[in-house]
DNA sequence: AATGAATGAGGATTCATTCAT
DNA sequence: CATGAATGAATCCTCATTCAT
């Protein structure tokens, strides 16, 4: 859990190599910040405390970032950027005659999967998301319009082939929808059981909300 | 908006008066303190920011409360259990005849409304649920706990009589309810339809998601 | 020496008192700064050691200024502006027929008595003049421009008045009477003689440079 | 301008060869650091503003030189000490019979000339002789000090030829003449006229302010 | 009931310096 | 010879909090 998702890219992208003592000691770091970040949130994230959970001295952050702004924005936008991805991914892996219901679920599984197991940079993305200048929220709102985008486009697809509920104020629901995932955060640990029946519980709530009876 | 919820309870309880100029000033400070925190979260809220959309200074704040985390304290708790309150009082002004469904979806009326209309001390205690300390958290906790058990109430009598889909998980669907609710605050605005537009959707929304066909 | 030059000006300007304890504490640390800023230089000079210098804590600085830079600004400006007003009083207060040597000497004067004396602010001024980032010179600079002009006035009127000897370049002599000046911050002490003493040498070795044999 | 002083001196004493490339690199570093030590002052010259303008990396200064204080040693040595060289030099190729005004006047332009032409090194020199730790000025107070022989010898001289203005103090008149050309590098640039301008009309003030009429 | 003045405990950031490679 | 990586010691600055008035 929550190992610097998208880290291969990261690896390749930077150095052309796969895994240097530099491209590990980055992504200690930023995971690290993840986790801190996640849990006190942007004015709370102290450097001494990332560097701590990365078994680092707090300057050689400045190293690899050019300031603490600068770690939060990555951390926020690799929380929302992979969630995309991953989501993406599900969906492209859908047989092609998928029902458009079906796929609105399996986004609704994705997400819920890809938060509560990737879950610092999740819960960092989601819980700060209001509390972040605006200044450093750029790239990140960039990736949550793709992303919005993207459940958009499954809401609409679902009404024009008539699987859905008539009547529907699809923006709103697309709210609803995100909210009862995101909101997992704040209450799911291990103890309330499976990922797997968290999902199977939430697709089933999302269809009733959602589908045509 | 935002104008302190309860008031004339505390005032009473403080004072025995109803508005002297001194509870006034404590008024405002608590809801510049919501407002603040709203934006800023736990470890973000400057005193000094509460002061001045107090339009006092920032000593001041020490007459009224023993510490910042005593301000905090307060604000978390009067927005749970302000929300509280104000669900049970529309759960009660029901007629008595009102089926186990409408009263929960009367629950979702109540809590959207009171998130947005009195949104401070909401957003204040939603958004900051996670990342404040625990030694500030007990009367808060025991405040939502009081709350959950009022959903937990609506949706066992639901389920009770039959009106609920079979088979659901009630934890886990009083969960996927509440975060679709909490969510609002970060997204709606009144450019986003009116509260009554979003009452109703995710009012048809959540029956949806938990009633029997 | 070092006494906040102006402070009494300083004080009727901010709050039409003469010397409240507040006033005076502000005080305190602009000589104070002067001091450190004199022998240490723009980038050495430590809060800690303006702070120890004026027997307060170094937050405390804040209070007064709203940073390092904003301190040092009005050091480097009373330095300057302190020399204009003590050069420009000394010519006020000499008769009307007094011959346009004697004034340029009477400045050479006033202009040493004021370095060696107030020498902390002068000497500030002049070493770090060229040290100092642009932004915060802007003030200094301005009032620069007025000394050097007095300057150019006395020189000017020198030889109109066919005081000075023929072809000089009035600009550059004016740059080596104040280099010639100025310089003496580096190498005197009380033990190279008394202020008297310089005086009357630099006024003597001016008058040779500059004067009609 | 500004290319190492006495680089074959050094070149010579470190490693008998002429121009190693190890040579040039340290010779590029020395003229870097002069540079900036003249811009930035003691406290505010940072190795890595050097290893830019050397076009190094940082650590490489290490190769040379035992800590950052070792290398402005040597900037502040290497400033005074080839001043002293240069102005011998120009006074060692006089003709025997060169009157003891001259001789003075020569020194002048010399002095004038290379502070102007090689002025980083001067320029660093005289700014921060007030500002750097006595612990690093052993070596170039030593090199002031026969420099500022070689001048009493040039004063004493005139005055025992009966060519100077009787009464002048020949300390308090060798340092307003070492003033003056000093804060040059504080005025000229190129604008202001050529350095030969520049030297003429300084050897005219000089000679009017000591010289007998 | 409120404020001006001040402080102490951090916290981000910088930078000389080290060291393995 | 030179560099990438890292660290420890500052140093500026912020902010909750106190206290005399």
């Amino acid at each position: 859990m929550s190992k610097t998702p998208g880290a291969e890219i990261e690896a390749n992208s930077e150095t052309g190599e796969n895994a240097t003592k530099s491209t590990r000691t980055r992504a200690r770091i930023l995971d690290a910040a993840a986790k801190v970040l996640s849990v006190r949130g942007y004015s709370g994230m102290r450097l001494s405390d990332v560097a701590e959970v990365a078994e680092i001295q707090a300057p050689a952050i400045y190293y690899y970032f050019g300031s603490r702004d600068d770690l939060i924005e990555e951390v926020m936008w690799v929380g929302i950027a992979d969630m995309t991805r991953y989501v993406e991914e599900a969906l492209a892996a859908l047989p092609a005659d998928t029902t458009a219901i079906d796929r609105i679920l399996t986004a609704v599984g994705a997400h819920l999967r890809h938060e509560l197991e990737i879950s610092d940079y999740t819960t960092a993305s989601i819980r700060n998301a209001g509390q972040i200048p605006e200044s450093i929220r750029t790239r990140q709102r960039e990736e949550e319009n793709r992303y919005g985008d993207a459940w958009r486009a499954l809401l609409r697809g679902a009404r024009d082939a008539g699987e859905l509920r008539p009547g529907l104020d699809l923006y709103i629901v697309q709210m609803l929808v995100l909210g009862s995932l995101n909101w997992a955060v704040e209450w799911w640990n291990p103890e309330r059981g499976t990922v797997d029946k968290i999902v199977r519980e939430a697709q089933s709530f999302v269809r009733g909300a959602v589908a045509k009876a």
